[in-house]
DNA sequence: GTTTCAATGTCGATT
DNA sequence: AATCGACGTTGAAAC
């Protein structure tokens, strides 16, 4: 991983164009080849990026000045790390370009610092907690969750338009839709709609309801799925975790 | 912004709970207190992080080995930038926490490097889009698009929950409702449903219908579209702009 | 490989 | 503050 901090000017085209002023930033080159331009503020998004695979090249060039153009007086300048603290009449311009015709362009007035360390395979990062976890919750405790006399049938479901969460009988033996998320937005009102709309077509799943299932549900989302006759049910992380591993409850 | 090189740990719990296994890392701490932690591959996005508004508090400890618990002779270390570059008796414990019960806990057990640069308030990014533009090119090219005798009656036809992007009358005179998107998926088929119902309902335009138009159409979004019977029309931006401008016309 | 959906999404505009 | 839609989304899993 190479580290520059380094006034610069920025320029993107590809998927769009877009532009960054000159001002001190960092330049991150990642062992890949990606390009990542951080300011100091703003969230983990760069300001501007290029992903791998990409191809990095680099040069160094004149500058035209103010008052005339510059003569090529440092054309075979070295591009290591500390030649451009200097007067500032070298820039070094990088050209990072994809195959599908993306190019970002970055000229380099100043180099306040060029470092490079070797990083090494990452581990990766373990997560817990997201809404493949939950769904698999409920699947094994349906009758828990929902009542006595509930059942799972299957959980992802096939529909022409994707899978269905869950899809369980409710104690009368009615089929019932299940959409699960972690956060319950309108969005997901809106899918499992759609999935009761395809499914109440097919003779077997006539009169089919749905249930939305989540951590939090947002109040328009609440509103829309009970104006549409949508059950919501709040779902206890902890509380399904625990019931899932004994070892993990309360003493 | 600081950049600490090391070796190091970390977990987080907040909307969910995540772990990294030891590893060397960069860990980047913004001027608003944010800090990222990047590997040396993956894209722009960080292995883990934490926004601002945020605190990092700082901590040595004297590390458990495995032959026996350490006893706290560096305790009381600095925690400047060289200190840990040492037999890796003591590691750094960074905990970064928020208002919202997120909290990040960095355990450093060896620092490669660590730097501090000023880097001031950035200009910030500018971008030209592609997506308004593709609106106004189809308004302006109705006929040549959807073929003769359709015309516009008018761009950003408003409606109680949102403007639709066009209004056209086909040659038979019926209206019909357009949604643009550079790329079509479920949502805006969703989006364009939600218009249609509304706009049929005055008087005036009863009966209209849909299309459709996106640069590419996701086959989910084109089933669904179909199924209530939405028209879908690819567009072609290049062949638009050039339409639009003779100049990017080939010779 | 492509297509799909979730995301600690982030980001901006608007209510 | 909350909602909505777009994103150069990114990332991962299913097909």
């Amino acid at each position: 991983m190479r580290l520059v901090i380094a006034d610069c000017e920025v320029n993107y085209s590809g998927r769009l164009d877009a532009h960054l002023a000159p001002a001190k930033r960092l330049i991150m080159v990642k062992a890949d080849g990606s390009v990542l331009i951080h300011s100091d503020g703003g969230s983990y998004k760069p300001l501007n990026w290029m992903s791998a695979p990409c191809h990095l090249s680099i040069e160094a060039n004149s500058i035209v000045t103010t008052s005339a153009a510059a003569d090529e007086t440092d054309a075979d300048a070295p591009d290591g790390a500390d030649n451009a603290i200097d007067a500032g009449e070298t820039a070094q311009i990088w050209t990072v370009t994809t195959k599908k015709n993306e190019a970002l362009v970055i000229t380099l007035f100043r180099v306040y610092s060029d470092e490079t360390f070797e990083l090494g395979i990452d581990p990766g990062l373990e997560k817990d907690g997201v809404e493949a976890h939950l769904q698999e919750l409920l699947a094994e405790q349906v009758e828990a969750v929902l009542g006595v006399g509930w059942s799972l049938i299957r959980r992802e479901w096939p529909t022409p338009i994707g899978p269905v969460d869950l899809l369980v009988r409710d104690p009368a033996g009615q089929p019932v839709a299940i959409e699960v998320k972690r956060r319950g937005e309108i969005d997901g009102v809106e899918q499992l709609t759609r999935y009761l709309e395809l499914l109440g077509r097919q003779v077997d799943l006539q009169g089919i309801t749905g249930i939305f299932a989540a951590q939090e549900i947002k109040p328009q989302a609440r509103t829309l799925a009970e104006d549409r006759e949508i059950r919501c049910l709040l779902l206890d992380y902890d509380a399904m975790r625990g019931l899932d591993d004994p070892t993990n409850r309360l003493f």
